[in-house]
DNA sequence: ACATCACTGTCGGTTGTGCGACAATTAGGA
DNA sequence: TCCTAATTGTCGCACAACCGACAGTGATGT
């Protein structure tokens, strides 16, 4: 039981390529922080609530929000191996945004007063959680180049081009993808249709599948 | 002058307040770098090279931008205390994104193959170094929410109070802020029109004051 | 089977912004 | 001092996107 979660960490914690992690190191990381399990719609942490831990995703998707001026505007989403809540934990601060389950998510619950000790004693964790950071913040830059002086179209072709899965199906309803771009469901759905009529992709009730790559391409 | 150098990291690397660091530490994270001046308008590296070091900023402004489509586009902007580089560097991946100095510039550059054994060495170093890293990643977040469904206005008057100085000053040319916001100088000018129409601020050649703050707030 | 709810598709009216063009102003060097 | 380049200020036009509204369609539970 425990072992599969060792298993899972060193499989997915950040980068696998860079840094092996020691078994020592690993076990010191599972037993400071525990499993956890999420029913989809429920909340890991909320935002303003105090930061008193951190967690790693092993599986599901998560959607990071905030409270705007009217609407709360989506941060980003992540999955598998990403590292949420850090940023508030590190700087003592509430938590900064919102994160919910959209589907069923396993994670790994690291206590604030565990965390740091750990950290400080392997500083191959540290440096591990560093390119973790690291990594989503270098995703965060590219979705503000994609968010920039682009069209709805555009920002639509390059979010299923990301989003697809290995079926080149999107399960996502248009009021979704609105709120992740943070434009309107009209527009979304005017963009849908053009990328249909052009044969790129075929839209269904909460389901949208790609059908050429290349054509998508073409729209981004 | 070794000494001054380490005076400043000490004070200007991360958060100050936040796990202080040994004599030791600092001797050894300065003795890994070396302090490097940068003239106005030169490159501390460019996007696609090799990265092969990262640099701590100790005083100016580095401008971090990205070959867009067409034009160039601007990743963010960063000041002291700031790390850059080191995305691209623990990826072991060319530079994403150009940093240019706009001022005159002083940083301290850490070698690749001397950061690693450093940061693995120190413990504290790497987490000051992960926290850094996390500070820009909420800024950078931040900045998605100030672009995301914001009328131009509204972001040049955010924009203004993050970046006015103790004076209430602006230096920048109003294409430079278009190219900050991603937006076309016509609406900079615009924007700034009606900005100035309500006494929040004045314009003058490249520089604009910022006379009332809260009426600057009332426009974001 | 039916009722209900959530989602999709589509329409005009309105607003904000990009773009081209051109005059006016400022700064800095010959 | 004058000349030149850079910057600012201001048009009008075109187009993309928002908004409200409403009909059509798929899913779900009683």
């Amino acid at each position: 039981m425990e072992e599969q979660h060792y298993a899972w960490l060193a499989k997915s914690f950040g980068r696998t390529d860079y840094l092996p992690l020691s078994p020592e190191d690993l076990a010191a990381l599972g037993e400071a922080g525990e499993a956890i399990e999420k029913y989809p719609g429920t909340y890991l942490f909320r935002e303003g609530a105090d930061s008193d831990a951190a967690y790693i995703v092993e599986k599901g998707t998560v959607e990071l929000s905030r409270e705007g001026t009217d609407r709360p505007r989506i941060v980003g989403r992540v999955g598998e191996g990403s590292v949420i809540g850090d940023i508030a934990l590190f700087r003592e601060q509430p938590y900064y945004s919102s994160a919910r389950a959209l589907g069923p998510v396993t994670a790994f619950r690291l206590d604030r007063n565990k965390l740091l000790p750990l950290l400080m004693a392997h500083p191959k964790l540290a440096l591990r959680w560093l390119v973790a950071g690291l990594d989503q913040l270098e995703k965060t830059q590219r979705r503000v180049l994609r968010l920039m002086n682009r069209t709805v179209v555009q920002q639509v072709a390059a979010l299923l081009d990301d989003e697809a899965d290995q079926y080149g199906d999107v399960h996502l309803s248009q009021s979704s993808i609105a709120t992740l771009l943070g434009t309107s469901r009209q527009s979304i759905n005017e963009a849908l249709a053009e990328l249909k009529k052009s044969k790129a992709v075929d839209t269904g009730y909460r389901k949208i599948t790609v059908l050429n790559r290349d054509a998508l391409a073409a729209h981004a």
